[in-house]
DNA sequence: CTGAAAGCGCTAACAC
DNA sequence: GTGTTAGCGCTTTCAG
């Protein structure tokens, strides 16, 4: 006995529509499906009885014979706390969110292990869930996802890496930002303040998206004749921001600026850095990058690399659509970042 | 000319395991759902095809004859910035996730407005697409998902409010945490170490969690004789928790406790009671609620209530996939909540 | 223990 | 315009 049926009559089918209507099967789907060929008083009637049963159509029917499941993943290969606590993401997902609420498809969340998706993950990529999917923070030591893209119509939310660090193979999708020269402009405008030792705080070295904010900023100082020599890792929370300030702090006694792969990251600094008494911008200045909500939410406005993040998860819900579509969208969409002066440097 | 068939042989069906390990599709669908009747030399030569042809089974056929979809939608009626700013919900989730990690059923999550579901959101729910659903953060003005119990097995997270603010009917299944004497016991402790003049800052209240809460805070101080006059409504977001503690700070000037509904508005109020150079907790006790990461984020460690999140989380999840076996769970089940005492009361 | 056959609910030619 | 006829890929009696 299970609680399904009970006592509920079971949901209507086509059939029992068509009875109802005194139709024939083909003559009700044609109607569900908006066929233009279908007489008026035909299509009435059988929306009444639609409306009478009640009757929603079953997608697993319907999935069955079109071979499509008007439902495309997203896939995030991080833990709940990394991906509900950056700001990123919820503006991403807001993006795709808005962009799908104006088709038929809905999204599946898949979350998963950073560097290894489950074989559930697996499965229900290719077992014909989706019809495509939609991959955001993608870690290099993730093959499967690497080359999922070959076997389904795939989006990546920032430039996929292949395995061991290779460049993504140039049949991937992907929307991203300049995240190189976004670094150079905010380490320009650093420089460009007087500032000569000037560290940053990265993100996880095996993400393309903080490995390139690295080599902006090293590209910055290199340009302008300064040491590149300060540099901590972090992890992209407020916590691994603040473990790398205070490396920073500890290891560069004369450190004046600070670049931050994320405002997250920023926030923890900032944290650090008013524990030390050192005032900001006066002793230390500090870029940070996303222009997220963590950019003004403290006492200290901070300067930050914006990146249109909303813009990127419609850009990438409205590509993987096109593809679905049977169209030929373009491979590589860059959006333009821009330098928002506020007080932290 | 869709990207799908372009060049892909398609995805293997069960019929060319079956031919490749020289079977029947039936001896083949046993393998795959692990019966127990078939021959172990049988079953090693059609796990050997399914191997070799990479075989993953299409779920809509699956469903189709199981009249099961093994997924489940997790609905959120709040938009993403709440829901992707509240550490609370990452608990929920990650509970959530893990709890369905062991089981065959996936998540699909439906952000939708918060007090009215779109018409998309319904069909998708009553249209046969998952076998059960989770909401989250229930509102009062929600007619639909008040009763959408009715059609689906559902678990709410919270209380479930009932039409214009009439408790939840007994047939709902929910799993909450005793909010009004997490409260008490937020509140006795404010009292117990001498505070008198004793305010709260509220959630919306057209939330069971935020009105429970506000009745606890009432409760205490109705209790020990005090006063119950000071209170500010926020509506569980950092910037409203602001809000509201100015509110209180400007209308009761002897103010010297606050038991602030969450950690979020919590972080908020501590924001302006620094900016008014009233210390905390010398002149101003505060207990927050939900011991999230906001409550050890700041330079005030935060007295909380603790509540265990992603227990519930994982309570949600199993007592929905009780539902799903046919079990008879238990309605409503409370779980713990802890007074956990730091620096700011 | 294994195979044959009958659908699950729907769509899509193909006739009329 | 509308009905008839086949399946989509899988599970499941029912025989053997």
């Amino acid at each position: 006995m299970t609680p399904a049926t009970v006592d509920s009559p079971g949901r209507p089918t086509l059939e029992e529509v068509a009875r109802l209507a005194g139709v024939s099967r083909a003559t009700v789907s044609r109607v569900i499906n908006a066929s233009p060929k279908v007489s008026p008083e035909v299509q009435a009637v059988v929306e009444a009885a639609i409306a009478e049963l009640n009757y929603v159509p079953n997608r697993a029917a319907r999935s069955l014979v079109a071979r499509a499941t008007m439902s495309i993943a997203l896939v995030v290969p991080e833990d709940a706390h990394r991906f509900f606590g950056d700001p990123y993401f919820a503006d991403i997902v807001q993006g795709i969110s808005d962009r799908l609420d104006d088709s038929d498809y809905v999204l599946n969340l898949q979350l998963t292990h950073p560097s290894s998706p489950s074989e559930k993950t697996r499965r229900y990529l290719l077992g014909g869930n989706v019809d495509g999917a939609l991959v955001v923070s993608h870690h290099s030591g993730d093959h499967f996802l690497a080359s999922i893209g070959q076997s389904l119509p795939v989006v990546f939310g920032g430039r996929p890496m292949g395995a061991a660090g290779t460049p993504g193979r140039p049949t991937d999708y992907y929307v991203d930002v300049d995240n190189r020269l976004g670094a150079v402009q905010g380490t320009r405008h650093l420089i460009a303040s007087g500032r000569r030792a000037i560290g940053t705080i990265t993100g996880p070295r095996d993400m393309p998206a903080a490995l390139d904010r690295e080599q902006g900023w090293r590209d910055a100082l290199l340009e302008a004749g300064l040491s590149d020599e300060r540099v901590a890792h972090g992890d992209f929370t407020e916590e691994g921001g603040a473990a790398a300030a205070e490396e920073l702090l500890d290891r560069h006694r004369d450190l004046d600026a600070i670049f931050v792969a994320s405002d997250l990251m920023a926030s923890g600094a900032l944290g650090i850095l008013a524990g030390r008494g050192r005032s900001v911008p006066a002793d230390v200045a500090v870029v940070g990058y996303d222009n997220s909500r963590y950019a003004t939410r403290g006492p200290i406005q901070l300067t930050t690399v914006a990146q249109p993040t909303r813009q990127m998860g419609i850009a990438m819900a409205d590509t993987l659509l096109r593809l679905l579509a049977g169209e030929q969208p373009q491979h590589v969409q860059l959006l333009p970042t821009e330098l928002i002066l506020r007080d932290s440097a």
